[in-house]
DNA sequence: GTGAAAGCGCTAACAT
DNA sequence: ATGTTAGCGCTTTCAC
């Protein structure tokens, strides 16, 4: 009636329980005659190893959690992509969640993590606080995928946002744009670094007067809403930093319906990358970060913690790259 | 060192485990002094009660398995969030695989589902033969998202391919069209139907002559192809019912590059009302799926099974809508 | 209402 | 190289 266990399959090959578990772990000082014996068994009584009997025993699930913020950015599906890829090619399963931006789903969903014994958690994208995040490292390795983050048993890999928003000033400026504006997003994770980078940037290229911050957060309606702020006012600037991709199709929508051209009128830069950026209605000149690759160098570096023994804490940062389309050029 | 059991919240509270373990589960017979006790007990001690030891003793875990073919294509990644969010909010967690398009890695992950004795699976995409599912299926509840299959144990969710196609051709010949083309899904979940429900409507509609099917897949690039092989053509038709967004997104990008004007020349209609398709910049007519609502109302059917108790198959068909954009217009 | 005790199916010393 | 024996932390009869 309930499916075998190792107890059935010692009794079927004729050896004990501790040999079957050594074949089935594949360890080596098995004699080859009993290890076939052990595994004709197996397959015979179609014999299938508990995984939760063996966590519970090893004190290991080979399980990571990841909590994203939600599925629908590209952004986060192509991580989650890379995490899963990595992990299962490591023998690990993914147990995954989605906060669904309230903060109380997000604790709910660590302490479901916690409580599952998971071996390692990724967090991408949603905003603890550093006690939080400490709080769960005490428990388990943690590593956040898209933002920094300090603290004892907590890793973290993300893009070096501000190197990202530089790439984007100096690629309009260097066509030739002195009013950028910068659309910000707002308190979302790397919201900040890509704002001060444009900052910065614009203050290295002598253009600190035209510093120009509209605040939006990470999603189409918030580049909508920007585009209005910006068609209100007596003069358009001529180039726009979006903090992403999304955003920057929400601006870019908005000012085609006021018939404002892009690039024509106002060239628009982006950030991510992700994957509609390349569709040829948008053809979005942004910034690429290799958000698959990311997925996957977290799993590593988890993996590197949890089973390799490293304790220091590492933080990965990747460099980001410009990639030019047919949403920027020389202003008029 | 190693975390409080239950023993340790036992012996603080100064009662037995059993009665902690009766409190930890919302028993309904404690006498509310003791039930003060033990939780203030374990809230004292951190106490974090242990799902693996939980799912052995009680042969549940509380699981469920889902299997994805790429989160890529929002189809599947707005399908994981309703899921993920109705799973989570019956109190159940999800182990996440992405099969990568290689059958092999398929049924390694339901493999390692069934180790990890998932209480039920839900395969949204994959093709797997129908052996393959009432196999998984005599283990444990299985449910195919997005396409049908029959089987004991075996329920599904899927909308009415056949019907939307139906949607798509009448739309398109009642703005005149009848020399109207399908690229078709290839061998992906829904083509067929799609591609049937298109040759039905037309002949229907007395276009029956008109049919003209290219092979095609759900992707982008396959779009593009088949813009190529109708670019190659004496005379384009006046419009064109792609298999699903990304492929109708290719196919208009390809025609744009050529400077065929949509909706002025060529009409297209796509499938899925997947994200971008609302894009200004595609603003594609297509026709909508609940998709999260579907993959909400497939974990309902799991649980209905795993916990309700049902035992025949249930056949879950959504009606599908047409979503009308500026990608379609009449024939010049 | 509460406690005692027998598993759940496996791993991991420790023997041999 | 193989068998023996304790657990792993919980649930679940079954008594009291």
């Amino acid at each position: 009636m309930s499916p075998p266990t190792m107890e059935d399959v010692a009794r079927a090959a004729g050896v004990s329980r501790a040999l079957v578990s050594l074949v089935m772990r594949q360890a080596p000082n098995v004699s080859d005659e009993r290890r076939a014996r052990v595994i004709a068994a197996a397959e015979e009584l179609g014999y299938r190893p508990n995984a939760v009997a063996r966590s519970l025993a090893s004190r290991r699930t080979h399980t990571i959690g990841v909590l994203l913020n939600d599925l629908h950015n590209p952004f986060f599906a192509d991580s989650a992509d890379g995490i899963i890829e990595e992990a299962s090619s490591a023998g690990y399963q993914v147990l995954m969640a989605t906060g669904t931006h309230v903060n109380q789903s997000h604790t709910a969903a660590i302490e479901s993590f916690l409580n599952a014994r998971v071996d390692g958690i990724i967090l991408v994208g949603p905003r603890f606080t550093p006690e939080q995040i400490s709080d769960m490292a005490s428990h388990v390795p943690v590593l956040t995928l898209g933002s920094s983050s300090d603290g004892h048993g907590v890793d973290s890999v993300k893009n070096d946002e501000y190197r990202g928003a530089c790439l984007a000033v100096e690629h309009l400026a260097g066509l030739g744009h002195t009013r950028i504006t910068h659309v910000s997003g707002g308190r979302g994770a790397g919201a900040d670094s890509r704002r001060q980078g444009y900052a910065r940037a614009m203050a290295d290229l002598g253009l600190a007067d035209h510093v120009d911050v509209v605040v939006g957060d990470f999603t189409e309606e918030s580049g909508a809403e920007a585009a209005d702020e910006l068609l209100k006012r007596a003069e358009l600037p001529t180039a726009v930093f979006s903090a992403n991709d999304i955003q920057a199709a929400g601006l870019m929508g908005r000012l085609a319906e006021a018939g404002i051209g892009v690039p024509e009128m106002v060239s628009v830069v982006g950030y991510d990358d992700t994957t509609f950026a390349g569709l040829y209605q948008l053809s979005l000149t942004t910034i690429h970060q290799p958000v698959a690759e990311m997925g996957r160098q977290s799993v590593r570096s988890l993996l590197d913690r949890m089973v390799g023994g490293r304790t220091e804490p590492r933080k990965l940062v990747i460099e980001p790259s410009l990639v030019v389309r047919r949403s920027t050029a020389p202003p008029r």
